[in-house]
DNA sequence: TTGTTTGTGTTATATTGTAACTTTAAAACC
DNA sequence: GGTTTTAAAGTTACAATATAACACAAACAA
């Protein structure tokens, strides 16, 4: 799957990252079984119209829009889903959710989060996900879930790029 | 400062940690020219009243019957404040605050939490962090602010040891 | 001691997330 | 095809977390 390694890049086809992640989910959604149904195809469109994580409550007005149900359960019963399934990946510091671009390797789920944008982008932290667990195998500390997010400014907000 | 590398033990003389780590603040406080006020002390003391991480809610009733306003805003400027001294931290996968048992070296606070007992032990990622902000770099990304946080069982709770 | 800054009191409200129950629609079975 | 079973969505109500805005008071600085 391409369109995963842009780092934070303002100029490329976004329609590309959106057709990608919906035809990815249809697909894993079929191979597993499950039902892709149109609420969690809208939640995770939405999701993928940019690349800043978006509040719960930031999708339901294009549930409304489309005349579904808006309450906040149904967005977050798709929300669940699709963490389940490894689509999107909740950002612990903001509350907010983002689309993950490979669903199908096993992983966490790390972010650079740019403050001034809001843009967020997964990085690969395998490495030292695992030098972590082991740290923590040595507590006798049995590892689940990792979350390892960095807030900082990415390249496209740095001050002397902007003068 | 000792007891900060107790790893997940129920054993420990807790009376300890929490003198210290009002002494700490103390120092602290008194070297920056800070007010470490009655306020803050309490918030401080009841966060360190265990090693699992508090609700800012959780903190209100302690406020209450100290005889203070136990308002919401009253626990989170305490909360503010101790952040920014780096004598709590906040947990995001909790919304929970815990005591920093080394507020003085800089560092940015990774934990490990127990989801079966929610004690939670801040462990030294100092590298790990190091390689992911150099990882950041590479794409551009200037990072500021990190947060590590890891769920799993500890040692305490592990279902072997419980039978 | 008079301003100025910092901390606290107070009210109100914003934001994020769930519980519990009902209704509908899809899938599985006969 | 019709029936049962299960999964998803609708709906209402509310819990939990966090902040805005303004009033007041205590500490500090000149």
């Amino acid at each position: 799957m391409a369109n995963q390694n842009l780092g934070f890049h303002s100029d490329h086809d976004h329609t590309g990252c959106i057709e990608q992640a919906l035809e990815g989910a249809r697909a894993l959604c079929s191979e597993r079984n499950l039902r892709f149904t149109p609420i969690r195809e809208l939640v995770l469109k939405t999701i993928w119209q940019s690349h800043k994580p978006l509040g719960a409550y930031e999708l339901l007005p294009a549930l409304a829009e489309a005349g579904f149900n808006s309450a906040p359960p149904t967005v977050y019963r798709a929300l669940d889903f699709l963490q389940e399934q490894g689509l999107v990946h909740r950002i612990a510091l903001l509350n907010a959710f983002i689309g993950c671009p490979h669903p199908n390797e096993q992983h966490q789920g790390s972010f650079l989060i740019c403050k001034a944008c809001n843009n967020a982008v997964e990085i690969d932290t395998d490495e030292v996900g695992q030098v972590i667990n082991s740290q923590a195998s040595k507590l006798g500390f049995i590892p689940e879930k990792q979350s390892i997010e960095v807030l900082g400014t990415c390249p496209e907000c740095v001050p002397d790029k902007l003068s």
